[in-house]
DNA sequence: CGCCCCTTTGAATTTTGTCAAGAGCCGTGG
DNA sequence: CCACGGCTCTTGACAAAATTCAAAGGGGCG
C-alpha cells in the first residue's frame, strides 16, 4: 500500500532546488517550517490518483518515475506525460476540476504530498512559488503541444526515434535506463507493442541502438536523427 | 496588413466578460484605466505571431478564430489549438520562451494586444487576473491532454466524428459556422484531406450530416456518437 | 527447472495515405 | 450574362503503413 514514509522538512529536502519551492529564500523557508507535507511511498502497482477523482492534492516526484495516463473505455490508453524527479503534478484542483489523468509509478517511486489548500495559501504569500508554478504550466503546455505535433505530423518510426533521442538526450555515458515497457512506449507514441518492438530490432539489428536490461544507449545518433528527420519531420 | 483599430477600454469591452479581467471589481478597473491595449486586426492570411519570435506581447481575440500551428520543415502541420472569442494566447514570454507555435487568423479577426511587461503587473497586482490566468492555463492543459488522447489512441473516423460531437456542442439551432477547410481539419486531427472528405462525404450521405456554405448540421447526433465510440473509444 | 510475462517475428488484414482525375463553386473580367 | 481560371472538395484506384492475430523465443523469478 501506499505508505506515509515521514513528514518532509523543505529546508533539508534534497531535492528543493528542481521544486517549486527552489526560488525561496531561506528565511522564508524557516518561516513556513510548520508546513510538513508527508512524503508517500509508491509501490509499481499503485495508482496515486485517477482520473475523475477530486484533485485535493498536488504532488512534487522526489523519486523514480510517473506516467499520467488517460484511458478510453475501450481500453486503449495514452500516457500524456512522463514526470521526472521534481516535477509537480495532480493541480487541477486550483481550476475547480477533478484529475484530469490518472498517475501511476512507473515503480517504487516517492512523492511530496502537497494538500492544494495550504499550497494556494503558499502561492498566495509567496510570489516566488506563484512564479515558479506558472513557468511549470507554461512548460508542461509547450510539450504537450510538441506532443500534439508527434503524434498527429509524424509518423511511427519518426515518432520512436524522436522519442528515443529525447530520452537519451542528457545521459552522460550514453547509457539511459528506460523503464518503460514496449506497451508503454506504444501507448505514449500512439502505437502498437509489435510497431514498437518491431523498429527497435531493427535498429539494434542495423547498430542504431543497444539494449541491456532496461537500459538503452544511442550507438548512431547521427542515423537515428536520419530515420526521425527522414522525410523531413526533423 | 495587420491595423492598430483603436485602443481598448476594459471598462466598456463588450467582451470582457470572457476575458481575464472578467472578474476584476469594478473599482480596479477604473484605477487601471490608464492601460489601454491597442487593438488589433487581422485578415485571414496575416500571421499574429510565428514560432520563434520572441514573446513580447500575449493577446486576447476579440472577433473571430484563431488557429495555433506547428510546423515541420517538410511542411506538415499540426494545429495544436483553435481559439474562440475571449481566449488568452501568446503568453510564452511569461516563461522566458518563445512562441512555440504560430498565430494564424481563420478569417477576419480582431486581438487585443497585450504587452507581458504591462500585463505582468497587473497579475502582481490583481490577485483576479492571476487566479484567471491560472485557470486557463490549466484548463489549457487539460484540453491539451484530451487531444493527445484523441490523436494517440483514435482511430480516424472516431477523431472526426468526436471532433464534430464538440465542435457543435453548444449550437442553439443545429446549425454550426465550420470555417475550417478539411485540410485544416485534417492538420488538426492528424489526418490528410482525402480521409477526412470520405468520411465527411459518407455521413452526408447516410443522413448523419448536413452542410450548406461553411455551416454544419448534426442530423443524427446518437448515430454520430456511435462512430465515436465504436470500438469503445467513447 | 519450469512457469510466466514480455518481447520478437511472421503473415494476413485493415486502415490510412498517395496519386490522379474530375466535379463543384466562386469571383473576375470580357 | 456567361465563360474562364483558380480554388477546394470529392472520388477512385492503388500503395504504403500500421494493426491484428498467431506463434514462438527469451529472460527472470520462484
Amino acid at each position: 500500500m501506499a505508505n506515509i514514509k515521514g513528514r518532509g522538512h523543505c529546508q533539508s529536502c534534497q531535492i528543493r532546488h528542481l521544486s517549486i519551492f527552489a526560488q525561496l529564500p531561506i528565511n522564508r523557508l524557516t518561516e513556513i517550517q510548520t508546513f510538513h507535507p508527508p512524503v508517500v511511498t509508491y509501490a509499481a502497482d499503485e495508482i496515486i490518483y485517477h482520473q475523475g477523482d477530486p484533485s485535493l492534492n498536488a504532488f512534487t516526484l522526489r523519486k523514480g518515475l510517473v506516467k499520467l495516463i488517460k484511458t478510453l473505455p475501450n481500453g486503449r490508453t495514452q500516457i500524456v506525460r512522463v514526470l521526472h524527479t521534481g516535477d509537480l503534478f495532480g493541480f487541477d484542483g486550483f481550476a475547480d476540476e477533478t484529475y484530469n489523468h490518472s498517475a501511476i509509478p512507473l515503480g517504487e517511486t516517492e512523492v511530496c504530498r502537497l494538500p492544494l489548500h495550504d499550497l494556494m495559501e503558499l502561492k498566495k504569500q509567496n510570489p516566488e512559488i506563484e512564479n515558479a508554478m506558472m513557468r511549470r504550466w507554461i512548460q508542461h503546455l509547450r510539450e504537450a503541444e510538441d506532443m500534439m505535433l508527434e503524434l498527429g505530423a509524424k509518423k511511427a518510426p519518426e515518432r520512436l526515434a524522436s522519442f528515443l533521442i529525447r530520452w537519451c538526450e542528457d545521459s552522460e555515458n550514453g547509457w539511459a535506463p528506460l523503464p518503460l515497457s514496449r506497451a508503454e512506449i506504444g501507448e505514449l507514441l500512439g502505437l502498437t507493442i509489435e510497431t514498437v518492438s518491431r523498429f527497435l530490432s531493427d535498429w539494434k539489428r542495423q547498430g542504431l541502438l543497444n539494449e541491456q536490461r532496461g537500459n538503452i544507449q544511442i550507438q548512431s545518433l547521427d542515423d537515428l536523427r536520419k530515420v526521425a528527420c527522414s522525410s523531413g519531420g526533423c
